[in-house]
DNA sequence: TTAATTACTTGCAAATCGCAAGTAATAATC
DNA sequence: GATTATTACTTGCGATTTGCAAGTAATTAA
């Protein structure tokens, strides 16, 4: 599962070899900013990911050590799909992206969702607060 | 050429609409951090990307007006990609991916170049210093 | 005037994507 | 206790995307 082949030795074009395609980062910050953890509030997000798809990103991501995924003791059904703190490490990333979309993507698509205030008053505030809070409630 | 579709409303995944795949950064960065502005120089580079490719995601940032495509007025054959103000303001996005990438990729990826050592002690001074940069050596 | 360079396009095989359908284990309901 | 529902998948398949190789057309250099 975990056949890692990297371009070349750039450290960025490492990061796109493991996060730089179309859902990785969708389901770390679905995680972290919706606080979805099992496989079905994956799919109920509003992103539509595909089963096969979301199967196979979330062993991707477990190969990778970015989340975790194990069952509750009181339900041998559902899987709890959490972050490790290599994934949580990802949240500049995705909020760097919400500054550049509520920036630059509003004429394209008006409709656009609100970002949290705080981004642009005090954006090492909201990351703190975020990975905080995430460690909080994920500490089982 | 210009078929942006969104999945839903959320800026993250809006932006990752454009973005989020395994060349457009890498395009990007090629020319903010390696002063790449041409077809040549381009596939010149270690990522080693594939004329077909290279050539549909030009025209797809363009389309997305993150670079501008002109030709020198000595010079009828050579085409120079540049940024747009839209295509610098990723920076920030391209700095923590490095970020990222320092802290977590070293032990999965160990030859990895070493990256700008101001991006831990003054990440805003390094990327005001890479857009003013930009800026200055792209007037033309 | 011939050769080289730059910026492409085309063709094709392989890989990946995304939808639909099916399955297997567990939990809830009647 | 049997039936139904839920969760977390897998499989199949057609469509799209990728990446390599080869070819082309315009311009520039030798």
């Amino acid at each position: 599962m975990n056949d890692v082949t990297f371009r070349c030795d750039c450290p960025i074009s490492s990061a796109l070899d493991l996060l730089g395609d179309k859902w990785t980062l969708v389901i770390i910050k679905q995680m972290l900013l919706e606080n979805r953890r099992t496989f079905k509030d994956f799919l109920e997000a509003d992103e539509g990911i595909a089963t096969n798809i979301l199967s196979t990103r979330l062993k991707w991501l477990e190969s990778l050590d970015l989340i975790t995924k194990e069952k509750l003791p009181d339900n041998k059904k559902v899987n709890i799909y959490r972050l490790t703190e290599k994934g949580l490490s990802s949240t500049p990333i995705i909020i760097e992206l919400a500054i550049w979309s509520d920036k630059n993507l509003r004429q394209l698509h008006p409709i656009l969702q609100e970002s949290n205030a705080m981004i642009h008053t005090d954006k090492q505030g909201l990351i703190d607060h975020l990975i905080t809070n995430y460690r909080k409630q994920n500490l089982e």
